[in-house]
RNA sequence: GGGCGGUUAGCUCAGUGGUUAGAGCGUCCCGCUUACACCGGGAAGGUCCGAGGUUCAAGUCCUUGACCGCCCACCA
């Protein structure tokens, strides 16, 4: 048994040691053979290109919080990692590495590109893993995932081809999202709106065959060169002769119509506008409503293509850039007298999540997933409150959103992602799903099995599949069934789905907790809905702000690493950081000063354990053992009766109210109640008072006299029976220093790690009312004593002797029984009880409603500042009397407040009447 | 345009209608008492954003205003 220990706790060697044990031990794996309470939990992975961020910390602290608890709690608990192959921004790091050698990916071809993606991941893809073992999350690592495993890259088939066959997945050109630089279409989602200054450009059209023109405005002159329209509201007196007449689009002399829409907002620029229908999608809308389509091939005119060029569409323009194009275009307005005016609009531009690009709407072929079929169940179980969400605030945005949901193009233009499961014929153009989801592994790597042998309408056999690959929140949305091995109805599918819990962000409320509700409803195969849901409750966490509550960002350079963090501080202090400002719906403000608070909680509990083994060596020669007073089996039989019990009986009442204290919270996500609670317990009421407290009587252990003796044995058993039952307690939130601290006690054979023993549940036995009240009565004479000496500037050392008088005799009691201990905790040479009146004159005394304490005074105080003081005492407590009496006399009050309410009110009145007295016969003291 | 948060001590934030509103850090005073200076003891510091209202009782509920932040939206 290790007795020495360093005198500071110095986290990073005891983390990694446990972080990597935990790890190779498979500590955490969870078994699906037997039955019994389940709590599971799917993590949100992370991306494969990633690397582990604060955001990171704060959820896996959560979730790791939870499990643990759980665990220990008896529950059969499975917390399933996983990485994310994360589409976009995993090509887009390859296609970097790429240009480094002068390639693009189109150059090597899409199998070579696949593979060097592949190649990328074994050699990096692996870090985030690592960095996740070493924050000692509590996964099940036999049962990691990635995202484009066979067995995941099975499922997304499957459920590809279930909805596609079901109709709610098609094929289709509409207007999407385009990112120019990523080449590929976005989701709604994947766009993100910002504010810009921007310019609004009216523009003359000329009238055909008049001198007039009709003035538009717009903030896209270069998309006119597509215009097929000009629109107006119907019922706008200004205009409506118009409506049906031709307008000449300028530079490009083309005619077209001037036609009403309802759409259209008169008090927008000139009530006038330009109809784009291939770069706008209100446009777009426009044209098919007004089928503009019989000017022909004219309908939607494409201008700028995938590149955001001018294609040749654009005439003179073809070929430029869009935003060169536009200055050009407005130049040329200007020369031709067409630009009426110009003025200064901010605008909310559209730009790809990932690159900050400008996206341009633009019409091309995608899949489309059909949502409101699927976002009607999800409705039903947020509405119905199947699926709890916490904060309940976010029910409603969730709900909103899934109630305006539109179509999801689920199609991206890009080569590293599950592939679509449809061939095209090329002699008819029919598609043709694969015949089922079953995959096949080719070099190492999942790929769709059965492919197609010939078209499902004119059986040509000139198929080839569709390029694209599936967005890769797709995948994301069958993650907590798709990891328990959904198609197949497998033990861990049936064990652990429904999940108990999803832990995510605010951030990807739609993305993905919306999407996977929707798809586990769908596609799972139990008649109740109950059963279909993919977890059973949701909570929403916050984001971790700078400590100036500002959002990080690489470009604010305020972002903190948290690995660095740990390697300085720690894990469990940033954890314990990160938990205790983590109330339910707020953003955390964190700071480093805040972590060294947490680093030094460690540190105070790493002492008191190390003060627990400093007498041992005491002990030891006194006869006795450390298994003697620390076992397994003599902890649980604690408290131990001693002849003085009262300071044991109320440190184990403490822990039973914390117990309940910490369970409830927990229950409830009050993550910063629970590690709250943990923190005064400890740092408060077990090392500040319990073990000050016990000191003198641990060290009775070597005296002959063996009721003393008995009593010493008896007080360390209590000793190390309830920081054993605390180290359960605050586990979950500190789970490496409380590993190491409980090892180096006493443990049962083949006692593997205290996060597989009990968490202390059932409320234990040990509420004890009288304990708690006394030591509280104790407490706050002991702080007055320490007060009326700090005021009167006694040296801390000096013992001086003190008068007391109490205002009952249970008080009286009290205190004779417990004047050792007062004295030792005041640093009091005597503690003489007697009656006020009988105090020897030239006491200071000071006076709580209960209690008199007087030591006699060494030096003269500061009277004026003492009157002052008193003076602002007694103002605050005449008015706190006043509004007491008059609540007290109101009829009303009486006979509607509880009568417990008015019975407390009476008799904090008369405790203040008493502290008003006392007041003012010290004031009348000081004053003559 | 719609919606959601927030405004409480110098700073960052808790606060579940009920008796004298809390924490951490910071500040000030005193202490290196053999667990811990990553410590101990003590103190100062708040008309809970403004205005109305409901209630016996409001930091807490309602209405409204101001300011700050965020989300959503087919804001030419």
């Amino acid at each position: 048994m290790a007795r020495e220990i360093p005198k500071a706790y110095e986290p990073q060697e005891i983390e990694r040691r446990w972080a990597q044990a935990w790890f190779d031990d498979n500590l955490y794996r969870a078994d699906s053979s037997h039955s019994g309470q389940v709590f599971s939990i799917a993590i949100p992975p992370p991306n494969v290109t990633g690397s582990i961020h604060i955001g990171h910390m704060l959820e896996h602290t959560q979730i790791d919080i939870l499990v643990r608890w759980r665990r220990m709690s008896g529950r059969r608990t499975l917390w399933l990692p996983g990485i994310d192959h994360a589409g976009i921004a995993t090509q887009v790091v390859v296609e970097r590495q790429l240009a480094k050698e002068g390639l693009k990916r189109e150059q090597i071809g899409r199998d070579e590109f696949e593979r060097r993606v592949w190649q990328w991941k074994a050699e990096s893809g692996g870090s985030i893993k690592k960095q996740m073992i070493r924050l000692g999350v509590s996964c099940d690592w036999t049962r990691e995932r990635f995202t484009l495993d066979p067995p995941m890259y099975r499922a997304v088939m499957e459920a590809f081809l279930r909805l596609y066959r079901e109709g709610l997945i098609y094929r289709g050109r509409y207007m999407v999202n385009w990112c120019p630089r990523c080449k590929t279409a976005l989701s709604d989602l994947e766009v993100v709106h910002e504010s810009r200054e921007g310019r609004l450009w009216y523009i003359r059209y000329p009238l055909a065959g008049s001198s007039e023109f009709i003035v538009v405005a717009t903030t896209r002159p270069e998309t006119m060169l597509g215009d097929t329209a000009v629109a107006v509201h119907p019922d706008d007196d200004r205009y409506k002769s118009l409506v049906g007449k031709k307008a000449i689009l300028p530079l490009m002399n083309r005619e077209i119509p001037i036609i009403a829409d309802d759409i259209v907002d008169r008090e927008f620029g000139t009530g006038a506008v330009k109809v784009t229908p291939a770069h706008d999608p209100n446009d777009f809308a426009m044209g098919q409503r007004h089928k503009l389509a019989r000017l022909g091939e004219l309908a939607e005119i494409e201008v700028i293509d995938a590149d955001a060029r001018m294609t040749p569409a654009a005439g003179p323009y073809a070929g430029l850039d869009r935003f060169a194009a536009r200055e050009k275009i407005v130049e040329d307005l200007k020369s031709q007298g067409l630009l009426d005016r110009v003025t200064n609009y901010s605008l909310s531009a559209a730009i790809c999540d990932r690159c900050k690009t400008i996206v341009e709407p633009r019409l091309s072929v995608q899949w489309f997933c059909k949502m409101k079929p699927l976002a009607e169940p999800a409705i039903q179980v947020v509405r119905d409150g199947l699926i709890p969400v916490v904060p309940e605030n976010q029910k409603k945005v969730f709900l909103d959103w899934l109630t305006n949901i539109r179509d999801w193009c689920i199609s991206r233009q890009l080569w590293w992602g599950h592939r679509i499961p449809i061939w095209h014929c090329a002699d008819c153009n029919a598609m043709t799903p694969a015949r089922d989801s079953r995959v096949e592994i080719i070099n190492g790597h999942a790929q769709i099995a059965s492919v197609p042998e010939k078209c499902a309408k004119c059986g040509g056999s000139k198929l080839t599949q569709d390029p694209d690959v599936l967005d890769t929140w797709f995948s994301s949305a069958l993650w907590p069934f798709s990891t328990l091995g959904w198609p197949d109805d497998t033990p861990d599918l049936r064990t652990f789905y429904p999940t108990s819990l999803m832990i995510s962000g605010y951030d990807i409320l739609f993305f993905w907790d919306a999407r996977m509700v929707m798809m586990g409803l769908h596609l799972m195969p139990q008649d109740e809905i109950e059963q279909r849901i993919p977890f059973r409750q949701l909570y929403v966490h916050a984001i971790v702000r700078d400590p100036h509550g500002m959002k990080m960002s690489k470009t604010r350079g305020n972002v903190v690493d948290p690995l660095e963090i740990i390697e300085k501080h720690g894990t469990d202090a940033l954890r314990f950081a990160l938990t205790v400002m983590a109330a339910p719906g707020t953003d955390i403000a964190l700071s480093e000063e805040r972590i060294l608070g947490y680093r030094a909680f460690a540190n105070k509990i790493w002492n008191a354990a190390r003060f627990l083994f400093f007498n041992l060596e005491k002990i030891e020669s006194a006869g006795v053992t450390l298994e003697e007073l620390a076992s397994p089996e003599v902890r649980a039989k604690a408290p131990y009766p001693t002849c003085d019990s009262l300071v044991h009986r109320w440190i184990f009442s403490r822990l039973a109210a914390v117990t309940n204290e910490i369970n409830e919270a927990l229950e409830n996500f009050r993550f910063h109640e629970a590690a709250h609670v943990i923190y005064h317990f400890f740092w408060g009421d077990f090392c500040d008072w319990y073990i000050e407290w016990l000191k003198p009587q641990l060290a009775r252990l070597g005296e002959r006299a063996s009721q003393d003796r008995d009593d010493a044995i008896a007080t360390w058993r209590n000793l190390f029976a309830a920081f054993e039952y605390a180290l359960r307690l605050l586990h979950p939130f500190m789970p490496f220093l409380t590993e190491e601290l409980w090892h180096k006690l006493p443990q049962p054979a083949g006692a593997k790690s205290i996060s597989l023993e009990p968490f202390p549940l059932a409320s234990p036995p040990w509420k004890d009312v009288d304990a708690e009240q006394s030591v509280q009565q104790l407490r706050e004479i002991i702080v007055a004593a320490r007060n009326l000496r700090a005021e009167l500037k006694v040296e801390q050392r000096k013992s001086v002797p003190a008068y007391f008088s109490a205002s009952d005799g249970k008080l009286n009691g009290l205190v004779d029984r417990n004047a050792a201990t007062v004295k030792m905790l005041a640093n009091l040479s005597d503690l003489n009880l007697m009656p006020r009146a009988k105090f020897p004159s030239g006491l200071q005394v000071r006076s709580a409603p209960s209690f008199d304490f007087g030591i006699v005074h060494q030096e003269t105080i500061d009277e004026s500042a003492e009157i002052a003081k008193l003076k602002k005492e007694k103002d605050r407590i005449e008015k706190d009397l006043e509004s007491k009496r008059q609540r007290l006399a109101d009829q009303t009050f009486r006979s509607r407040a509880p009568a417990e309410i008015v019975r407390g009110l009476e008799a904090t009145l008369a405790q203040r009447e008493i502290e008003y007295q006392k007041t003012l016969d010290r004031l009348s003291q000081l004053d003559k």
